[in-house]
RNA sequence: GCAGGGUUAGUGAAGCGGUCAAACACGGCAGACUGUAAAUCUGUUGGCUCAGCCUUCGGGGGUUCGAAUCCCUCACCCUGCA
């Protein structure tokens, strides 16, 4: 059956232009912005987590931004539930819901419709204990969701690398410091939430026992290993549309678009 | 100028006659991932015609069955005395 609502995902490595083609596409296919980032729910998290602005936003509607406090906890069945509640919603309005974001995991729940097995389940990997262990009957299921297009930014390793670096150089004009500092006081370090890279690299800055300069490489390196890691979740994923042309990306929304009306 | 210390794979750093292609850390590469996922975890990391072979431990020359490890010498770096 083929009436699941139209949708359109991006996806792509941290700083890779996710946010501004998404906001691109909404422009011109009258859509609204469904963020799926596990970080940038966070209130407060605004500079680290480089959340788009009001002024960035262009008067696009941004959803799932600043949902919950840092010290809460906030699940993929959280955000797979909301998603899916405000597909429905932005297609009743007559808009076209575009979900960006670089949470792998985030996106694969709604794109492959994930099942989740029930909070009470407590049996964990020991090799990895951050998971849970799955039954034979939940294995991973590679059928993209109906009326799905799913487009992939990629960029090679050295201009992604350029590109955090200044990033980095930005947010810190910006005040980045300061948020860290604030976060840090609010909520402590402890929580899952600011183990993020730019606040864990920070935040030895603040305490004092590293540099400035120190505290961005780490900064860098962390970004970079979590766009490893990125990488390495999107490329298994054989529904990707990869992509670095706007004028593609374009072409291939408006297609999908046009074969529903 | 004299005395002493140093120079090891991408980086830092062990090794101090054989079991060394060389510990460990970082970085790199590859992978996993179904209610913490910007997190957490795994493998790999000199070359090759890859259960074996070849070339590496600042350069050159020795000693030895055998050297990253000992000796001589050259180069550069650091420290003490002049």
């Amino acid at each position: 059956m083929d009436t699941r609502e139209p949708l359109i995902v991006i996806v792509g490595q941290t700083a890779s232009g996710k946010t501004s083609l998404a906001i691109k596409l909404a422009q011109i296919l009258d859509g609204e912005i469904i963020c799926a980032d596990s970080r940038t729910i966070y209130k407060g998290m605004d500079l680290g987590t480089a959340k788009p602005a009001k002024e960035e936003q262009a008067g696009i509607p941004h959803h799932m931004l600043d949902v919950v406090e840092p010290s809460e906890r906030y699940t993929v069945v959280d955000f797979q539930r909301e998603a899916n509640r405000l597909i429905s919603d932005i297609t009743n309005r007559g808009k076209v819901p575009i979900m960006v974001g670089g949470t792998g995991l985030y996106i694969d729940a709604v794109i492959f419709d994930y099942k989740f097995t029930p909070q009470n389940s407590t049996a964990r990997n020991p090799i990895n204990p951050r998971h849970l262990l799955t039954d034979s009957s939940s294995q991973r299921d590679t059928t993209l969701r109906p009326n799905t297009l799913v487009l992939g930014i990629q960029l090679e390793r050295e201009v992604l690398q350029k590109r955090i670096a200044e990033r980095v150089d930005h947010m810190i004009s910006q005040g980045f410091i300061e948020e860290v500092r604030e976060l840090g006081q609010k909520y402590g370090w402890q929580v899952s939430a600011m183990q993020a890279p730019g606040y864990r690299a920070f935040r030895e800055y603040i305490e004092g026992s590293i540099s400035l300069e120190e505290a961005k490489a780490i900064f860098v390196k962390n970004d970079l290993s979590l766009a490893k890691r990125q990488r390495t979740w999107f490329r298994r994923n054989k529904s990707i549309q990869w992509t670095n042309s706007v004028d593609e990306a374009v072409d291939f929304a408006t297609t999908l678009m046009s074969e529903k009306q």
